[in-house]
RNA sequence: GCCCAGGUGGCGGAAUUGGUAGACGCGAUAGACUCAAAAUCUAUUGAUGGCAACAUCAUGAGAGUUCGAUUCUCUCCCUGGGCACCA
């Protein structure tokens, strides 16, 4: 028996694939009448070459998308996957700076050693379309589309902090700079004021939030997107000489929720009268200044950084890092806060109100309980209509997470239409006090009712149960929504609607605010994109030339930093000085460098077009690769972009808004022809070390592919990493556990010789017999012939089909592993059926399926196959076992017929012998059954 | 701190989205084959009690809804990701 040998397999198939280019995708310019029919781009996100070479991580999403496009192929789609480098940045640079070496040739070597790794794994990406983000001809056209920035007025200079080293006089990284201590030296750094470039990212802010309604991203990675646009309606007011913001203006007693808006720790020019003192008070910003205020509480607020303690030691203030509430009757200057100046400023517009006390009917946690609701509205619903009936209040919300409090509710039975508090441990009596719950009482839910007038009174004071004996005798904060009471001219008034009448009262404006703030653009590094632009001293900023694109990077001799702050290519004189592109005057070069954001901004447009030399990508590959024109917002739009984009959820946030905020900008400018880059996006989770630590050259846990490869083979390693774990879900490695991965791909192996050994190996004969398994729970009943295996088959076939589709790889491959134990005990096993598990299989492990496929003499390559189809017939079971509980609790099982009538399967369970045993002769209170799936009986 | 995930045997994980918790794999124990080993195959493998049939308890903790909860709701705890110059 000839044994299984990876690595002849997989590097002779490796080449017939390079020699055959099979995995080519067919452009409509280049190929013209070749790119017919259903085309499917899929997308990774291309890799950063480090010097580490390829991390295990790549291998997973890479495979991923692999087995996603290889499917794809065999279902008939011209498929793109394509592959490039994200090269620019700071490892590299950082590299250099160490070495002296030059960052060009640096990244040359890493990515030709990333190249021959991936080769090595057997991905099916279209090798000819390899983009570099450091190639000129690649970064002409991130420079040309920064230009485009440029001319629109998208891109502009504004006053910034950098992280400054005052030792090593160097402008430092966020992430060499942490907790402001210098990464290289330990000093402490500072912020220095540095003009940067910017993009103005937020003029998109609102497009970036509405048109993620048009794309298939996962609700999580729309949740964070959003959140980090912070689109939220607030309130601006204005005192006298401050302005505030508050996003949650929801009223409390005796005052606002206030928060100051804007960047930390910055001046904001203005200042306020200390009411004890007469001093003028400088107002910093914060991102919160203030959680409550009013006539009671002043909560929690953290100083912000030193200027807090200086300004709180000049004012002889106590100092401390989290400030404990403290409760005051009336203004005082000597709140332990220095941000206090806030509050100054509005308790006294408060004062001359009398501290305006704004108190709320809590009608909001209601629930349902005593019987009769017969129409479909939902609990919830039902009791918040009736009291809307009863109290003709409109603006009750229905809000998914009430009840918010599990042990009190308000009880609302149907025909008395009155109120009562409940708990399951107290009750409100109607005199207003609470008792304990007595054992029975729970039981039977008795309740006290109390009147709606005394349900008004309790209203007032808020909360839960809990709080409100907090509360008794103390007037504390309420900060739900609900009716206001006793509060001037805005009684009677929901509280959405008091929130802006109120704001408008006290002089406030109702605005939209974003928390997303323009992209700083500019880096004083050397590894980067130099940004196309010269400063002349009659003509000011001016373009290069789109003729003269790319602005080169030159030869440094030293790719560090200078120590004025400026980029290393500052210090290069006959670089900097140029001629004026307007009026051939005197100017000098821009030395600043885009962010490593730019060049992946862009990539997926360019793989459509890699060697035009013309524009960054035709308006004919783009409209093949991401779809037709679309109006905006329409229908159309949501089917268009990358049809399939995983990547890390590290990226969730940054990359994809900055992506889909430059793929907007072309599409204003009717370069591209889609509103968003991509149609569907996936995140794949990380891979951790052994143990679930990250993995980390100084732990010294990382996994080298290369090792695993070598051992066991890229199929294996393939297998193993789907298996390994759902897919979008961190998993810690484990290099014991691959083993199972191997067995599986040699258990492949042996049922092929033994295939192979079979004299008429095509025969149809029956199979033997082999004990049930489960498939997921598909039941695989015990059977003798060859249609059990048959069955499996096909159920395996629908199973991988649909899981690949919903990226559960895991369960997929479990799915073969059961099919391939079977077949292996198997008598005989056709050659048909067999072929038909090789092309499920062959995403997978691309090498051995194609392998075997060609052994068994067929002569086009299995990954151009057609992907099998599978007999419903055969999948659909027609015996079946449930489950019999008897109060609740499974006791037994019964066979039934599928889709037996339910009075069948009720007699079956109630005379099987068990089921006997408990009922003892008694008739069931109730009998619940489930169609095929379990029938309970109550007694 | 804010936002987003996740928490199930010794370990990685399944569970048809409210219906038999622990599929599949690793590891472990015993056996078959073998001179022996490896490989392979077979059996067992959540905990406790019991010779056994079986019973009870178990999905981070606590509660709630339900005939029934890993799944839905609430409170709390823990781990991971992001927080704008790592990419």
């Amino acid at each position: 028996m000839k044994n299984y040998d990876h690595r002849k397999i997989e590097s002779k198939i490796q080449k017939e694939w390079e020699k055959k280019k099979i995995y080519q995708a067919k452009d409509p310019s280049t190929d013209s009448g070749q790119a017919k029919g259903k085309k499917f781009y899929s997308l990774i996100e291309f890799p950063y070459p480090s010097g580490d070479g390829l991390h295990v991580g790549h291998i997973r999403s890479n495979t991923a998308m692999d087995i996603i496009s290889r499917k794809r192929r065999m279902e008939g789609y011209n498929v793109l996957y394509p592959i490039g480098w994200d090269a620019f940045g700071l490892p590299t640079e950082n590299y250099a700076i160490k070495t002296g070496k030059k960052p060009a040739i640096v990244t040359k070597k890493n990515t030709d050693t990333f190249r021959k790794q991936l080769k090595e794994l057997g991905f099916s990406f279209d090798w000819s379309r390899e983009v570099n983000t450091t190639d000129p001809k690649y970064y002409k056209w991130t420079q040309w589309i920064f230009l485009q920035f440029f001319k629109k007025g998208l891109a502009y200079k504004a006053k910034s902090y950098i992280n400054w080293c005052p030792k090593d006089k160097i402008g430092l990284a966020n992430e060499e700079a942490i907790n402001d201590i210098c990464d290289r030296c330990g000093s402490k750094t500072e912020k220095r004021e540095k003009e940067q470039w910017m993009l103005a990212i937020t003029k998109y802010a609102d497009r970036l939030d509405k048109d993620l309604d048009l794309v298939d991203y996962p609700e999580r990675v729309k949740t964070q997107q959003r959140n980090w646009i912070g689109k939220s309606k607030g309130v601006i007011i204005k005192f006298d000489d401050i302005e505030i913001f508050t996003t949650r203006p929801e009223t409390i007693f005796g005052a606002t929720f206030i928060a100051v808006s804007g960047d930390k720790n910055k001046f904001t020019g203005k200042y306020v009268l200390n009411p004890a003192t007469k001093e003028k008070i400088p107002v910093w910003q914060a991102e919160y200044v203030m959680k409550e205020v009013g006539t009671g509480a002043i909560m929690a607020v953290p100083a912000h950084d030193e200027r807090d303690f200086e300004f709180a030691k000049k004012y002889n203030l106590p100092i401390k890092n989290v400030i404990e509430p403290v409760f005051i009757d009336e203004p005082r200057a000597d709140l332990p806060f220095v941000h206090r100046n806030a509050i100054h400023a509005i308790l006294k517009h408060w004062s001359e109100e009398k501290y305006l006390v704004l108190f709320w009917k809590k009608v909001n946690w209601v629930t349902f309980v005593t019987g009769g609701i017969e129409a479909e509205e939902n609990p919830l619903q039902a009791a918040i209509r009736e009291i809307q009936e009863e109290t003709g209040y409109v603006n009750l919300k229905l809000k998914k997470e009430l009840p918010r409090s599990h042990s009190k509710f308000y009880h609302i039975p149907k025909k008395e239409n009155r109120f009562a508090h409940f708990s399951n441990f107290y009750f409100q009596l109607e005199n207003g006090e609470q008792k304990e719950l007595s054992e029975e009482e729970k039981e039977n839910h008795e309740l006290k009712w109390i009147s709606p007038d005394e349900i008004e009174k309790t209203m007032k004071i808020g909360g839960s149960l809990r709080d409100w004996r907090v509360l008794q005798g103390k007037e504390e904060v309420y900060i739900g929504d609900g009716i206001l009471t006793n509060s001037q001219e805005f009684s009677d008034m929901a509280s959405n609607e008091a929130k802006e009448k109120i704001m408008e009262f006290v002089g406030g404006k109702i605005v939209t605010k974003f928390k997303l703030r323009d992209w700083i653009f500019s880096r004083q590094r050397y590894w980067g994109e130099p940004i196309p632009l010269v400063n002349c001293e009659k003509c000011g900023l001016v373009p290069v030339k789109d003729k003269d694109l790319p602005v080169k990077l030159p030869e440094v001799k030293s790719y560090k930093p200078t120590d004025t702050g400026e980029s290393p290519l500052a210090n290069i004189s006959k670089w900097v000085n140029t001629k004026c592109p307007k009026c051939g005057g005197k100017a000098k070069r821009e030395t600043d460098t885009m962010p490593n954001w730019a060049g992946s901004s862009w990539y997926y447009l360019r793989y459509t077009d890699p060697k035009n030399n013309k524009e960054f990508a035709s308006m004919k590959n783009l409209k093949y690769w991401l779809g037709d024109a679309c109006l905006p917002r329409s229908e159309l739009c949501s089917a268009t972009g990358v049809d399939w984009y995983n990547g890390g959820m590290e990226h969730t946030t940054l990359h994809l808004l900055y992506s889909r905020f430059w793929h907007k900008f072309l599409y204003d400018l009717k370069l591209v022809p889609t509103a968003e880059p991509y149609k569907k996006r996936t995140s794949h989770g990380m891979i951790l070390g052994e143990g679930g630590v990250k993995m980390s050259k100084s732990v010294g846990n990382v996994v080298n592919p290369d090792d695993i490869v070598k051992i066991y083979g890229a199929d294996t390693l393939r297998i193993y990493e789907m298996f390994m774990g759902p897919f979008e879900e961190s998993v810690a490695w484990s290099t014991e556990s691959i083993i199972g991965s191997r067995r599986f791909i040699e258990k492949v192996w042996r049922i092929y010789q033994k295939i192979l050994a079979s004299s008429n190996f095509s025969s149809l004969r029956p199979s033997s017999d082999y004990r049930g398994g489960t498939l997921g729970k598909l039941k695989i009943e015990k059977s003798s012939n060859f249609i059990s295996l048959q069955k499996l088959l096909n159920k395996t076939i629908k199973k991988v089909s649909e899981d690949i589709e919903n990226m559960r790889f895991n369960t997929a491959i479990s799915s073969m592993m059961i099919l391939a134990t079977e077949m292996e005990k198997a008598d005989s096993v056709s050659t048909e059926d067999f072929k038909k598990f090789l092309q499920i299989l062959a995403p997978f492990a691309p090498h051995i399926a194609e392998h075997i496929w060609f052994s068994l003499g067929e002569k086009k390559s299995i990954h151009l196959s057609n992907w099998p189809e599978w007999d419903e017939n055969l999948v659909k079971e027609q015996e079946i076992k449930i489950a019999v509980q008897i109060n609740g609790k499974v006791r037994t099982e019964i066979m039934i017929q599928m889709d037996e009538k339910e009075e069948d399967v009720k007699k079956k369970a109630l005379i099987n012998q068990i089921v006997l045993r408990y009922t003892a002769g008694k008739n069931p209170q109730k009998i619940i059954y489930v169609k095929n799936r379990v029938i309970n009986i109550l007694i």
